[in-house]
RNA sequence: GGGGGUGUGGUGGAGUGGUCAAUCACAACAGACUGUAAAUCUGUCGGCCUUUGGCCUUCGUAGGUUCGAAUCCUACCGCCCCCA
């Protein structure tokens, strides 16, 4: 079967849209968050548990599952799936490493490496090789392409060059034209029917070529359209802005590797259908829980006796208070049920909102609870500890779940 | 009763004459995390200040030796072990 992308409803908000993407492996509700699962695992999660989150779409590394086959079966779950094509590792394990940067430059950052960090990669117009652990793996399109073939995956990406944010002009648009005969290459060697081929938008932080970017790809046929490649924190909503017009209306948009609980707005108003992140899973392991009146790190003592449950699990806040202080191995887990299910859940709450036309009042108030405006310091320090049951359990969510 | 050992910051535990406010670990506290080099990493952690530095008070208690002591000596107090 071949995968197949409609739109059903458009917003007024802005470019929002909702749609349905149909694959092999199931159907998609559209905007959707998507779940890193690098390893084709979602890192602590069992397939059962990612039942339970009710994730829709989950994305897997072609760099790390470089050489294996069926993904489907390592992850254990029968849900639609991305490959994604080891272009990032380009990025994490090179550039990232020599500017000691994430992909998202923060405000004021200007840190470069002291040469500790050395870069294991080097990129050719061929490909990239990057040596690990005393070999050396040469991903070139064609290979990438290759390997995401054999692993199955529903959508998978061309093999792209992400670049630091802190490259000047000169380099980037070198990498994006190089990055556009890569897309081509990737494009040509991809034959299975039942995938989606997606091409992914690069151009770094100029505009000029973020739009040719989104023009060069426009103008081939793939399947949908990534958007990938480093942001200032406060570039996202302009870049995207730039962007999208010039993609073509009926293909799916992914933008790849964003998903703070903001940035998830920004997207959604921009016209982006999915959208993939860490924060949820990886957050999750380093104590920090979402609810709907913020971000709990649940390692502080004032969490220790608060009663709220969470997702999935109904274990109390307390009690993986408890648990992450004593580096019980099941804190993970029941984190990244939780978050997992919350960041989906806010998205079926988005779609529901987008449908029923009170998007933009949803999104007012669930910003307002989720992260109101800093008070000013007050004199007396109230107390900030929660009471026993002061919350309920309707912590986080509208009625419906549980 | 005799002999031996030991007492260090929230905890464990280094340090046996100067470079010691005292290695390190844990705890605590604060922060970071955006296509997963990440169930991780960073910072603070006796007090005060004009904080790339300065001052004060600390290593069971009280004295002593010394230019100088957590480190040596004496007494005392607590705890542990062995022999009676």
């Amino acid at each position: 079967m071949k995968p197949t992308f409609r739109i059903h409803k458009r917003s007024r908000a802005g470019r929002a849209r909702l749609g349905v993407l149909r694959t092999p492996h199931g159907t998609v509700q559209t905007p959707a968050y998507v779940i890193v699962a690098t390893h084709a695992q979602v890192r602590t999660l069992t397939p059962a548990d990612i039942k339970k989150t009710k994730t829709q779409l989950v994305i897997a590394n072609t760099y790390h599952l470089w050489g294996r086959r069926d993904a489907h079966r390592m992850l254990g779950a029968r849900i639609p799936m991305m490959t994604d094509s080891g272009g990032f590792q380009v990025f994490s394990l090179g550039a990232a490493k020599d500017h000691r940067v994430g992909k998202v430059l923060k405000r004021g950052h200007r840190t470069t490496s002291d040469g500790n960090d050395f870069s294991t990669v080097s990129i050719t117009e061929k490909g990239a090789a990057i040596r690990v652990e005393g070999s050396r793996l040469m991903i070139t399109p064609e290979s990438s392409i290759a390997t995401q073939e054999s692993l199955g995956a529903d959508i998978i990406f061309v093999f792209d060059e992400c670049t630091s944010p802190l490259h000047p002009l000169a380099y980037t648009k070198n990498s994006m034209e190089r990055t556009h005969r890569w897309a081509l290459r990737s494009l040509r060697a991809h034959a299975r029917r039942d995938q989606l081929l997606y091409g992914i938008v690069q151009g770094g932080r100029f505009k000029r070529l973020r739009v040719a970017s989104a023009k060069t790809l426009a103008a081939l046929p793939f399947g949908g359209y990534g958007i990938g490649g480093s942001f200032g924190k406060d570039e996202m909503a302009a870049t995207l802005a730039t962007v999208v017009p010039h993609l073509p209306d009926d293909k799916p948009r992914h933008l790849l590797g964003i998903g703070s609980v903001q940035d998830i707005f920004i997207a959604v108003e921009a016209g982006i259908d999915t959208m993939d992140c860490v924060v949820p899973t990886r957050e999750a392991r380093h104590a920090r829980i979402y609810t709907d009146d913020g971000i709990v790190d649940v390692r502080k003592v004032k969490y220790a006796d608060d009663v709220r449950p969470l997702l999935v699990s109904r274990a109390s806040i307390g009690r993986l208070h408890r648990l992450f202080r004593a580096h019980d191995q099941r804190a993970g887990r029941l984190a990244t049920l939780h978050n997992v299910r919350w960041f989906n859940l806010l998205l079926e709450r988005i779609r529901a909102a987008l449908a029923d036309g009170s998007y933009v009042r949803f999104k007012k108030q669930f910003l307002t609870r989720f992260s109101p405006p800093r008070r000013e310091p007050s004199v007396a320090r109230p107390k900030t500890r929660i009471r026993r049951g002061s919350r309920g359990s309707r912590a986080y969510s509208p009625r419906a779940e549980r």
